[in-house]
DNA sequence: GTGAAAGCGCTAACAA
DNA sequence: TTGTTAGCGCTTTCAC
């Protein structure tokens, strides 16, 4: 059909015109299996997300998209938050022959994702990884933890506690391990308390319930903002304000933490630039490159007002001013 | 192969299991472009969302996903909050022709939708549609603002704001003309005021900021959950609580406003059981229907802790016992 | 039951 | 430049 249609190098503007005309009447739209299949190749991108309501990954598939578009690739997304959902979207991607693959905090086993990388050039996100068969950006969480708890410690916290993001993220385990290096490391082995478990807001409203069957702490480092989120409120409804009772600090500052003026202590991950280099990674893996390339991401800290000096003794007030 | 693989009627089970171990270790993975190629047929949904962000789109994306699954058909979600990437993700779909779509708030124009829908069995979400060509899950939002405002009236409220949604999805046109339509009803239309303009917390800061340059109100119905949260943190930022000072409705019922105990008195539609209807309207599609499906699910107040009878003299206080 | 052959809608290579 | 042809990896059909 007129040299497939494509290129038409011949034929002057005014047909073309006609033509595209005509073809949009018909309402005709190349068939892409079938020029795949014949190609040889594909302009798809797969994306996985391990859960769609995170807002830290939508603002990675944000940075992401855009670079790809230019580019001339079109996304795929497929989320699962189960190993099993996990395991059929990555199929699906190689069944399609997908040119490339972002995968935002898998959770299947290495190996697999060793299988995968191999065969569909892969950049994984927020996943510490050994293998060489994928590119991989993951932010120091260790460092970010310590982040964190220092910087209550400089506020004169002592009595910080640690709500936990779970088992399954690989993430939550180095945030728990860097909560707990940095505490023994300042001499507050007596203090510590890790409660909760998981990345929703549920999670951090229960992991607040846990910690005060005991007593309430002085400060609480959060595994994500979405957890600080809930701890917040659960809080509020029990009569303890932030940061006047308990400071507490999150981590990723989402837009959750940083737009809403709620103004919530977090640890940086350039979300965006996550994405954009995620796309870059790819576009360097279509051009040739095949060894591959690992990034640590610095977190830092960003202070807003949900942690405040330590006051000895209780007491409510208000942070702005009144009408 | 092997009768192409896949029923394998004959063949003991031990064989069959040889076969499969055989292909797993090879890695094979049958080509889908190929298959839908030969079959003329797909099994491929294609889900668009207009906003990666909303964790209402996100609850309707999880109702749909497992029914889905279940028929085994597997999800493939495009995003694109502008009218041109929007387009070019359902020319996406199209291109692989895929078997059908779910299509969550669409901003292009009915026309473009009607043709789409033509050419593949399709159920929008989230926007009001007088084409035939396509199945229709809506929301009366303009009942839904208007159970908003009567709430708030009815707890003494008659300064009550508006915080607007803003142009593009039709949602927030019927939320603001259902909450003027109640206004009017109930004689406030001095009071009528309408501020803001987006679907983000940040447009619910802004529209506080807004509203405060003439008069703090005495309630607050907002376009949708996230809007409702950007304003209270943003009043409490500025000294005034939620409700003790400024009463506050949302809408969606997300679980931004149920999960986390922050009550958010809200709008519920049933977001799962949206999901799962749009579920069942493709399989009935699949099964041969050919006549429109239109579903318009009643809106219902749920009250949490964000409303409060109006308090003629300001005073601050607590709503949760204290340790 | 099993095997061979045609063909899905395109692209790529070649011939005219 | 333009038209023709083989073939991508499958399914489907039809003959055996």
């Amino acid at each position: 059909m007129s040299v497939t249609l494509r290129g038409m190098p011949g034929a002057g503007d005014y047909t073309k015109g006609l033509i595209h005309q005509a073809v949009n009447d018909l309402g005709y739209v190349p068939h892409t299996g079938a020029r795949d299949l014949a190609s040889q190749s594909s302009r798809a991108i797969g994306v996985f997300m391990s859960d769609l309501h995170n807002p830290f990954f939508a603002d990675i598939v944000d940075g992401f998209h855009w670079p790809m578009r230019e580019s001339n690739f079109h996304i795929l997304m497929g989320m699962g938050d189960q190993p099993d959902l996990e395991r059929s979207v990555l199929e699906m991607f190689r069944s399609y022959r997908m040119a490339g693959a972002m995968l935002i905090g898998p959770g299947i086993r290495e190996r697999e994702l060793e299988e995968f990388g191999k065969a569909i050039p892969t950049v994984v996100i927020a996943r510490k990884l050994r293998t060489t068969a994928v590119d991989v950006i993951v932010g120091d969480d260790r460092k970010g933890a310590r982040l964190a708890v220092e910087h209550l410690y400089e506020l004169g916290h002592r009595d910080i506690a640690h709500l936990d993001g779970g088992s399954l993220p690989a993430a939550a385990a180095a945030r728990r391990t860097g909560y707990l290096g940095a505490m023994r490391r300042l001499g507050l082995e007596k203090y510590v308390r890790v409660a909760g478990g998981g990345f929703t807001l549920a999670h951090g409203a229960d992991g607040v319930d846990e910690l005060l069957k005991t007593r309430p702490p002085s400060a609480i480092f959060a595994a994500n903002d979405l957890v600080a989120m809930g701890a917040i409120e659960r809080l509020a409804t029990l009569g303890l304000t932030t940061p006047n009772d308990i400071s507490i600090v999150g981590y990723d500052n989402s837009n959750l933490a940083a737009q809403q003026r709620l103004g919530l202590t977090s640890i940086d991950q350039p979300r965006l630039q996550i994405g954009e280099l995620a796309a870059t990674l790819l576009s360097e893996r279509f051009a040739g490159r095949t060894t591959a390339s690992r990034h640590i991401l610095m977190p830092k800290l960003v202070e807003r007002s949900s942690t405040a000096r330590r006051r000895s003794g209780r007491r409510r007030g208000t942070n702005g001013a009144r009408f």
